[in-house]
DNA sequence: CAAACTCCCTGTTAGC
DNA sequence: TGCTAACAGGGAGTTT
C-alpha cells in the first residue's frame, strides 16, 4: 500500500528518468483509471507535452507538463498501483492500465492490479489536491498544529490520522507505527490524548516517515517498491512479540481498517 | 459532527 | 485436491 514514503520513492525514481522528456504517445488500457476524461482526449492532450518536473503532494505523484492545455498529470497509486519506466519495445505487462511513451524510447507504465488507482489531467493542481491537509514533513506540521487538530475534534485517533484532509500522506502502515511509538491506543479519543503523548506522536510521525523514506519505503503486502527496506514494528506482525515489552501484537479493526497494536503499551 | 457502510477490484487465503 | 466465499484496503459517497 503506497503511502507517503513509497510515493516519494516513486517520485524520485520517475523524476530521474523522465524529466525533460517529451511524450510521443499515450495509450489507455483501462478507461476508468483516468478520471473525467476520455481516452482519446487524454492521449491527444498528452502527446507533444514536455515533462518538466515530478514531485509529490500527499500520496499523489504530480507530473508537471509544458506545451499542453493541462499542465498537471496527477497519479494516485491507491492499493496496488506502481509506475515503472521501461523500454517502449517491451510488451505491456498483465496489469498495465496506462502507458506513456517518451521520445527517448522509454515508456512510463502505470501498472495497477486492483484498478483502484487514478490519473487526473488538470489545469490547476488544486482541482485534485485542494482538499488535502498539511505535509507531515513540512514546517507547517508543528506540535502546535497537531495539538490543535487533535483537540479540536472528537475522533478516534487513528481515524483522524488517516484523514487526508488533516495530514496528507499517512496511511495504514505508518499510522499504526507512529501510534505504537507514541504509545497511544488507535481508539483513543483525539481530544483526550495527553500533551506528552501528542509530543511523542509528533516526533514519531516525522521520524517514522523520514526513516522509511531513507529506506525507500516498505516492502510489504502487494505493493513492492524496488528496494523498499523499512520493516514495520507492529504493522502486519500479529501474534509476534512487541519489540518494547514482548507482549503479543494484536490485530483489531478501527474505522474498517485492520489495525495492529501492543495491548500493553497502548491503552485506551 | 462522527462513524459506520457501500462500492470499486482482484490476488490470496481460509474453509469445506 | 479443487472449488468457492471471504477478505484486504484508500478514498469517495451515503446512511445512521
Amino acid at each position: 500500500m503506497p503511502e507517503l514514503p513509497e510515493v516519494q520513492s516513486t517520485v524520485d525514481y520517475l523524476r530521474e528518468r523522465v524529466q525533460g522528456e517529451r511524450v510521443t504517445a499515450a495509450t489507455v488500457f483501462w478507461s476508468r483509471t483516468i478520471s473525467g476524461i476520455k481516452p482519446a482526449d487524454f492521449s491527444r492532450q498528452l502527446v507533444g507535452c514536455e515533462i518538466v518536473d515530478v514531485f509529490r503532494r500527499g500520496k499523489f505523484v504530480c507530473i508537471r507538463l509544458a506545451g499542453g492545455r493541462s499542465p498537471f498529470l496527477l497519479v494516485h497509486l491507491r492499493m496496488s498501483g506502481s509506475l515503472d519506466v521501461v523500454s517502449s519495445k517491451n510488451a505491456p505487462a498483465v496489469h498495465d492500465r496506462i502507458t506513456i511513451e517518451l521520445a527517448n524510447g522509454k515508456s512510463v507504465r502505470f501498472n495497477d492490479t486492483r484498478k483502484f488507482g487514478r490519473m487526473y489531467l488538470v489545469e490547476r493542481l488544486e482541482q485534485v489536491t485542494g482538499g488535502l491537509g498539511v505535509e507531515p514533513l513540512s514546517e507547517e506540521f508543528s506540535l502546535a498544529f497537531l495539538t490543535a487538530g487533535m483537540r479540536g475534534r472528537k475522533r478516534l485517533a487513528k481515524a483522524l490520522l488517516l484523514d487526508q484532509s488533516f495530514i496528507a500522506g499517512l496511511g495504514n502502515i505508518y499510522v499504526d507505527e507512529s501510534l505504537w511509538k507514541a504509545q497511544i491506543h488507535p481508539k483513543a479519543r483525539s481530544h483526550k490524548v495527553p500533551h506528552a503523548k501528542l509530543a511523542a506522536l509528533h516526533s514519531a510521525i516525522r521520524e517514522t516517515l523520514t526513516e522509511a523514506i531513507s529506506l525507500l519505503g516498505t516492502d510489504f503486502g502487494d505493493h513492492v517498491v524496488d528496494g523498499g527496506m523499512y520493516k514495520p514494528l507492529v504493522y502486519g506482525r500479529e501474534d509476534e512479540p512487541c519489540s518494547r515489552c514482548g507482549t503479543s501484537i494484536k490485530r483489531i479493526v478501527v474505522g474498517q481498517r485492520g489495525t495492529h497494536l501492543c495491548p500493553k503499551c497502548q491503552r485506551v
